[in-house]
DNA sequence: ACTCTTCGAATCCTGCAACA
DNA sequence: TGTTGCAGGATTCGAAGAGT
C-alpha cells in the first residue's frame, strides 16, 4: 500500500476530476470512472477522511482534479471516461514521465505536493551518463562511490579521520570493503551535530572538491556536444519529454495549508518549448556549500525577443550518512516553474481566475 | 533456459532545525 | 511564519543466486 499522503493527494485529484460535489460525496459512492483502485484503498482513504486527517491535502487536491477539469487547457468541462490511477509504481524506464493518473487513455497527470525536487538520480547516470539511461545499476556500482571517484584524496582522508575518531571497532582501511552492518555503524557513529570539527572541516573540504570536479566532468561531458543534445539533457533534468503532461499539486509543505499554492502546469515537449524560445547555453557552476553542489543556468531567447534565465541546482549527498551508501544526485528548479519555456500555467475557463 | 526469491542499491519521500 | 539546507526513513528496483 502506498503512504497515506499519496493515497490522499491521488484519488482526491482524481475524485476532483470526476465532478462530484465533494471528497465526502465521492467517498460514499466511490465514482465508476476511477479504476486501479481497491477497495482497501478507498476504505483506508475513508477512514483517513472520517478521522478528520489531513484536510488540507485532500481539499487542495479535490480542487485541483476540479480545476483540470474545468481548464480550457484541460477536459473543458468534458467528464472523464476513465480516471486510471497507476498507484504504487517506479517505471523500468530511467527519466520517465512521472505520471500518477492517466484519464481518457490520453492525459498524463503527476501530483506533486510540495517539492521542488524534479528528480533524484545516481550522480554517475547525470554526470558522465547525462540521464540517458544508457548507464545501468551495474556500470554505477562498477564505477564505484562518486564521492571517491572525483576526489580520491579527500576522500581517502576523510574516511581515514572516520577511523580516528570511529566509536566502532574494526573499521577496514578500505570503506569499500565494509560490510553492511558496518557501513550501517559507520552512518550512524555521528550523527546530526555531532560531528568533531575536524570531521566537520574534512567533510567540508571533500564537498567542496566533488562541487568541482563534478562540474568540471560535467562540463567535460557537454563540452564536445552540440546545442540540441546540450538541450536534451536539460529537457530530461526538468522531465519534458516526447508527450504532454500536467501536473497538479502544490508550492511549499508547511503546515498552515493557506501557504500553499496550487500548483497547476501543463508540461509541453521539445515543439512546444521551440515554440515558445531558443536554447541560448546551459552553464554549471561548482558552489561550495555545507554539501556538494552545483549551480546551472539555462539561458533562453523568448519568442518575443526577451532573454531569460532559468535556475537549476543539483546537490550530491549521502542519503544515508557519511559512508552509507552510494551517494544521490538531486535536481532542484529554482526558478518559478512558469518561467520554464515549455510548462504553461493551466489555462482557467474563460473569464474565470483559478482558485 | 526459465521462473522465483532474495537482498543490497537506487530512488523517492518526509521531517527537522536554523535562518530570514 | 515561511524558506532553505540537510538528514534520514520508506519503498521499489533489479542483478544474482536458487530452484524447477
Amino acid at each position: 500500500m502506498p503512504r497515506l499522503t499519496t493515497l490522499v493527494t491521488e484519488l482526491a485529484t482524481a475524485l476532483g476530476m470526476t465532478g462530484v460535489g465533494s471528497v465526502d460525496v465521492g467517498l460514499a459512492r466511490p465514482p465508476s470512472e476511477i479504476v486501479g483502485v481497491s477497495a482497501e484503498q478507498w476504505n483506508a482513504l475513508s477512514i483517513a477522511r472520517g478521522a478528520g486527517e489531513m484536510q488540507a491535502d485532500f481539499e487542495t487536491a479535490f480542487v485541483n482534479g476540479r480545476a483540470f477539469l474545468d481548464a480550457a487547457d484541460g477536459l473543458r468541462g468534458r467528464g472523464a471516461r476513465v480516471i486510471e490511477w497507476k498507484g504504487e509504481h517506479k517505471d523500468p524506464v530511467p527519466a520517465p514521465l512521472p505520471v500518477d493518473l492517466r484519464v481518457d487513455h490520453v492525459y498524463l497527470v503527476s501530483c506533486k505536493y510540495g517539492s521542488k525536487v524534479l528528480g533524484n538520480h545516481s550522480p554517475h547516470a547525470l554526470i558522465d551518463g547525462l540521464l540517458e539511461g544508457s548507464l545501468t545499476r551495474q556500470h554505477a556500482a562498477e564505477a564505484g562511490d562518486w564521492f571517491r571517484l572525483v576526489a580520491p584524496e579527500a576522500y581517502a582522508d576523510l574516511w581515514a579521520m572516520m577511523r580516528e575518531f570511529a566509536t566502532v571497532e574494526g573499521l577496514p582501511a578500505d570503506p569499500a570493503e565494509m560490510d553492511v552492518a558496518q557501513r550501517k555503524a559507520a552512518s550512524k557513529m555521528f550523527p546530526r551535530s555531532e560531528l568533531p570539527p575536524p570531521l566537520a572541516a574534512a567533510y567540508t573540504e571533500m564537498s567542496a572538491i566533488v562541487s568541482r570536479h563534478s562540474a568540471a566532468r560535467l562540463n567535460d561531458r557537454l563540452g564536445p556536444l552540440k546545442g540540441r543534445q546540450r538541450e536534451r539533457f536539460l529537457w530530461r533534468l526538468l522531465r519534458i519529454g516526447t508527450a504532454p503532461y500536467f501536473i497538479l499539486g502544490s508550492s511549499g509543505k508547511s503546515a498552515a495549508a493557506h501557504s500553499n499554492r496550487p500548483v497547476r502546469l501543463r508540461i509541453g515537449t521539445p515543439w512546444d518549448v521551440h515554440q515558445v524560445s531558443t536554447f541560448r547555453g546551459l552553464r554549471v557552476v561548482p558552489v561550495e556549500a555545507g554539501q556538494p553542489r552545483l549551480n546551472l543556468v539555462a539561458d533562453y531567447t523568448m519568442s518575443d525577443g526577451a532573454s531569460r534565465q532559468l535556475a537549476l541546482h543539483v546537490e550530491i549527498r549521502w542519503s544515508h550518512g557519511k559512508f552509507g551508501g552510494a551517494p544521490e544526485a538531486k535536481v532542484y528548479l529554482d526558478s518559478p516553474p512558469a518561467h520554464v519555456p515549455g510548462y504553461f500555467p493551466l489555462e482557467p475557463p474563460d473569464g474565470q481566475f483559478a482558485f
